[in-house]
DNA sequence: CTCTCAAGTTACTCACCCGTAGGCTACCCG
DNA sequence: CGGGTAGCCTACGGGTGAGTAACTTGAGAG
């Protein structure tokens, strides 16, 4: 084959350490999200990344170092993705429907983040479950601060049918199946998800402030 | 020490095979929840159980199926623990309440087993992975079906701003969610628990068959 | 008392995979 | 043109952990 004279080079030549970079850590993503931590294999990422193992200790440090890295910048894009779509000025409900547009938005484009930052980043335990931990908690008490501001709007303090903490909590992981559950589903549009979830917690939460409680009936 | 002769003995003895492999699959389960399937060694197991390897390989498999034995052991007494607490003859909100109750009781007495099956058995991928997704799923159906008897009881069928199914799965992630964050806050009752998921959920829940909806306002 | 079989162990093999040593080649700058 | 440096690779060491072979010991049956 005389093309194959002109096409072997096709792979790889030398490119700027960025962009290796880069390319490295999107395989990452990917192999991480498919086998988690422990089973995915350095030998697998360079392959993906069509690039010799020796690179990714050169340009990212171990494999720990690098799911380390990856974990960072999924966690920095998903709180951009979320942010951007967040207006500060409009009401506590409007602020929440637009949060969670955008984390369903964000969830549908880069699922293979979403894998790596929900489900594998946790069992690899240590520093980088705390980390997640963490950015989780953040995200609750950011919620904890709408649901609160929209209780003291109406004069609700804590009582005992009402604790903002343990309600955000369920909150967020109801978005977080829910969102789990739309990958299965990928028909269902964002402003959809979002809608669904306001309607159910938010209308509860509703009542609730309203002073309206449900107590088992026997 | 002249008790030395008396005491040394103490460890193992020779006990039927039934005992031990009860032994094993506690052991398992314990650093299984610990580490993750991966990161967890037959030899931490072997040596938590007081029992050499082999034993475990004779009694139990392979370490795929001493993992497959404990998800299968942890996932019956779940369930089995819900559904002592169930009564089917009372109206879905009072059989939600019970279920949920339940679940939190079986939560905070036996952590590693939810820690297990939460979060661990999804990370192995395969069978496994299958085999949870679909008792979650299982999980959702039922969840679902109390929803839409609630629905259709009042009258009100599948709509735009209504999916019993992924509902379902919000709730049962608001569940889960909600029992992660018990386990940091002990002091919390199953009853309370169980009471702010259904003042959470039901009331919204109820608003919405009666009608109510929450539209974004702008 | 001894024969047999189940309970249990030590000590090994073998494969896999993280991490690295050392060498090669293209591009750039003087 | 010739060095230097940054991009890149092949090939190996070494440690860890799954799974096994072959031995030992106790307890009950005849």
């Amino acid at each position: 084959m005389s093309e194959d004279d002109q096409r072997p080079p096709e792979r790889a030549r030398r490119l700027p350490r960025a962009v290796r970079e880069r390319q490295i850590l999107d395989a990452a993503v990917q192999v991480f999200s498919r086998h988690g931590y422990h089973a995915a294999s350095m030998d697998e990422i360079s392959d993906v990344a069509g690039v010799s193992k020796p690179m990714i200790y050169t340009y990212l440090g171990s494999k720990e170092d690098l799911f380390g890295a990856c974990i960072r910048r999924e966690a920095t894009r998903l709180l951009e993705a979320i942010q951007a779509g967040v207006k500060p000025d409009l009401p506590p409900d409007m602020q929440l429907w637009h949060g969670l547009r955008s984390f369903y938005r964000f969830v549908a484009e880069y699922r293979e983040s979403w894998t790596v930052l929900h489900r594998q980043a946790l069992t690899v335990g240590g520093a980088f479950a705390a980390e997640i931990t963490d950015m989780r908690a953040r995200a609750i008490q950011l919620v904890a601060a709408l649901v609160v501001s929209a209780g003291t709007r109406k004069g609700v303090g804590e009582q005992a049918e009402f604790s903002g903490e343990g309600l955000s909590a369920a909150l967020v992981g109801a978005a977080e199946s829910l969102a789990d559950w739309a990958l299965d589903h990928p028909d269902i549009s964002d402003g959809v998800l979002a809608s669904w979830l306001m309607n159910l917690v938010w209308l509860g939460f509703n009542d609730l402030i309203e002073g309206q409680v449900w107590k088992p009936s026997e």
